[in-house]
DNA sequence: TTTTTGTTTGTAATTATTACAATGTTGAAT
DNA sequence: ATTCAACATTGTAATAATTACAAACAAAAA
């Protein structure tokens, strides 16, 4: 709470309550939850909270580089609190996203010479192990 | 032509008129265009063609393996006919997505061991060359 | 020809996201 | 302490991508 606080003051980001609340959810879950996941969840404890103060949030948080966006589900996105450099896998079977280690901050490309590369996302979907052994 | 033909039939597909055209057009694009674009593009070619029709195809060629989806919009899916390995690059100033190099199918990594990797997407965003040179 | 199968089309419904204006809160300056 | 300005939050309405679904259509099989 107090640590969460002064982290979200250092990045310049006035730490309301509701944005306290946000982040300490986000960085609690490693379900990459979506916008109204958060808002799900939070609504009964903040029972004013509004999805666009989340949309906002999340917007700014995501800005400051606090968390970042995981695009892998087509139809919403989702958000992650975990700003270390990793992977996400997405099983097509039963859905479940699984985080990996993959560290392409130090990635290279004669194309990308010069560009500034300030976020990046590496995502693979197939079959987990265990939907891999249940019949079709 | 001909050839697009002969390939939808190799993966199953029955090469409607549509189907075909769809298919041209995508392959014949490096802006990974959307559904929306795709339609635009065609609709004054195929009159009677339905938008329906361009979101049902794209998800065959993706399933067939002929297309990928590029989620490096946070609005809307796009598209890629080109399906080596490669990954994208969006600059947050201009917009524009560039194609680099980038092989990942000999990825692994000790999370993932037995895992079916299906698809692979690897994004990354920053600035580009030329908006880096512009003044804010 | 008739039947069957698969394709295309248009409309309506769903849903994530954004725009925007009103309201509420906070902290600094007076 | 009061006032003011800046910022945060909220709710509603608008936008826009995507899907569901049923009807119309086309092609191939019987």
């Amino acid at each position: 709470m107090e640590t969460i606080k002064l982290m979200l003051k250092e990045k310049g980001i006035k730490p309301s309550f509701q944005r306290i609340r946000i982040y300490e959810y986000l960085a609690s879950r490693k379900d990459h939850p979506s916008v109204d996941m958060i808002y799900t969840a939070l609504a009964p404890e903040i029972p004013t909270l509004s999805k666009t103060t989340v949309y906002n949030t999340l917007k700014n948080f995501v800005q400051a580089g606090i968390a970042s966006q995981v695009m892998i589900d087509e139809h919403e996105i989702r958000y992650d609190g975990d700003i270390k450099s990793h992977g996400h896998f997405k099983c097509e079977r039963c859905g479940k996203i699984f985080d990996f280690n993959a560290d392409f901050s130090k990635f290279e490309s004669p194309e990308l010479t010069h560009f500034l590369i300030t976020q990046q996302h590496f995502y693979l979907s197939g079959q987990c192990v265990h939907c891999q052994t249940k019949p079709n």
